[in-house]
RNA sequence: GGCCCGUUCGUCUAGUGGUUAGGACAUCUGGUUUUCAUCCAGGCAACAGGAGUUCGAUUCUCCUACGGGCUACCA
């Protein structure tokens, strides 16, 4: 009989930014671990703001973190003939009154006038004078205002529209909303929306107010600060069940645990807690979690969700993600870190060149690849064992050897062991960059 | 300014009227690694301040400070 029924309710002014995502993963993890059901509501009222590509963008956004709401999404700009039937019946009860739209406490004067309604004349709707309006919030406890404070806020507009307040109640009664799990944004709101409740005599949903997430600076979260899109993460390579897990635990823990899957967490929601106050957002600890779930993947899913042609189901390219991955925390290391693996280093950094090749380099180097070219077994044990013997005959220490090496081979600094990468990449394509690499630091050498 | 809410290591947090205040990220130090990363071991680091209540408060109450939110014919 009390289905529990929760809904998020973004206005189409933006992309699905991440503090919206994690309010609208609480509601939706509200729901579902009590087989509720979870709504997704378009606030597109404002019509000056709101727009059609911003509501597709944030229904891609939850098909992609895995957020997946019942029934069919509800548009509020289909509903204003509804909003209007409410709004009329509220004044024909005298809870609600035509004024002229100035403030508050002058408009005040119309509450009993009976005002004649026209392009000008907005509706406000009479809050109670005295006494408190109290309630108990799912996540702060009970919060209290005295009715004083509240001003009659206006309920419909000049142009006859309705405002936001109102359709909220609206849209919840209609859609039997058990729960309403919003940012705490809404506190304020929400006694003034417990007022239309009472006015329209309806029972009044019980309320959940998620304290909202801070940039790394500990100020209010905006495009400024790291307040990225939600497909702005998936651009920089974050797997969705990463996004998801760390946003959960932004604010809601159970006991010392960290890891919660999809599963996990309809299945624990309810026996862990949602904290009162704001936190503020890191990036590390999103990428620790990234990390965390690139591990627990085959070669064969990281390779389809790459999506990098270079990947092709190969065994050479099964290798090559296998002999990287440890240093990979998101999607894109995957691409950035291989392409070496796939096409020869068109260009070196000159200051690579300039810091890592003295004198003798090209001598040394000369002297590797002489005995390159007679290993007969191309294995990383059996290079390893030619690098080593030259660095022992050359006595010099490896650096100077095997840095040249390995930014000949994949023009950077940092590889994997070197001795693998040759492996790897096979006997010619070693030698070929090796020989191109040398002819380029003879020329540097003769340039001076 | 008014109103609402909040405050445990740098960050996310666990926890209790009596605890060596726990974990994770970050950081630092070792070990592994001929580089980087990974991995392993260890270290540093917190109850905002002041009054109460109490035999005893990080935990309960009040005040202050600080932080966040709201204060639209936006949502």
């Amino acid at each position: 009989m009390s289905a529990i029924r929760t809904r998020f309710a973004p206005s189409p002014t933006g992309y699905l930014h991440i503090g919206g995502a994690r309010t609208a993963l609480f509601a939706w993890l509200f729901a579902k671990s009590q087989n509720g059901d979870c709504l997704l509501r378009i606030e597109d009222t404002d019509k000056e703001r709101s727009k059609d590509e911003y509501t597709a963008e944030i229904i891609e956004s939850f098909k992609w973190l895995g957020v997946e709401f019942d029934n069919e999404v509800v548009y509020q700009s289909n509903n204003s003939d509804r909003y209007s039937e409410i709004i009329d019946q509220l004044l024909d009860q005298g809870s609600a009154y035509i004024c002229k739209g100035e403030d508050p406490e002058t408009d005040k004067e119309y509450r009993d006038q009976n005002l004649p309604r026209d392009n000008k004349t907005v509706v406000r709707f009479k809050m109670p004078e005295e006494g408190n309006t109290v309630y108990e919030d799912i996540v702060k406890g009970q919060i209290e205002v005295a009715n004083e404070q509240l001003d009659d806020f206006i309920i419909e507009r000049s142009d006859g529209s309705a405002t936001y307040n109102l359709c909220v109640v609206v849209d919840d009664l209609d859609s039997n909303i058990s729960h309403v799990i919003r940012g705490d944004d809404h506190v304020n709101n929400t006694f003034k929306q417990i007022n239309v409740f009472k006015a329209l005599n309806k029972n009044i949903p019980t309320y959940g107010h998620v304290p909202m997430i801070l940039g790394e600076d500990g100020k209010r979260l905006s495009k400024r600060h790291g307040a990225l899109g939600v497909r702005e993460y998936a651009g920089l390579g974050i797997l969705p069940e990463a996004l998801k897990n760390y946003l959960l635990r932004l604010g809601w823990s159970m006991g010392n645990d960290e890891i919660f899957t999809g599963e996990d967490m309809k299945k624990n929601f309810q026996s862990g807690i949602l904290n009162k106050s704001p936190a503020i957002f890191s990036m590390d600890k999103l990428l620790w979690f990234n990390k965390y779930y690139l591990d627990q993947m085959s070669i064969d899913q990281l390779m389809d969700v790459i999506k990098l042609k270079d990947f092709d189901g190969s065994e050479y390219s099964k290798t090559v993600i296998e002999t990287v991955r440890d240093r990979c925390s998101t999607l894109n290391e995957f691409i950035t870190d291989t392409d070496y693996f796939f096409k020869d280093p068109e260009d070196y950094e000159p200051s690579l060149l300039l810091k890592h090749c003295k004198d003798n380099t090209f001598n040394h180097l000369s002297l590797l690849k002489g005995q390159l070219e007679s290993l007969e077994i191309w294995e990383q044990t059996h290079i390893k064992e030619v690098i080593d013997r030259v660095v022992l005959d050359l006595e010099i220490g490896f650096g100077k050897i095997g840095l040249p090496l390995r930014i000949a081979l994949t023009s950077r600094v940092n590889s994997p062991s070197i001795d693998l990468v040759c492996e790897i990449l096979g006997k010619e394509i070693t030698l070929r960059r090796l020989e191109k690499f040398l002819t380029k630091i003879q020329n540097l050498k003769t340039d001076q």
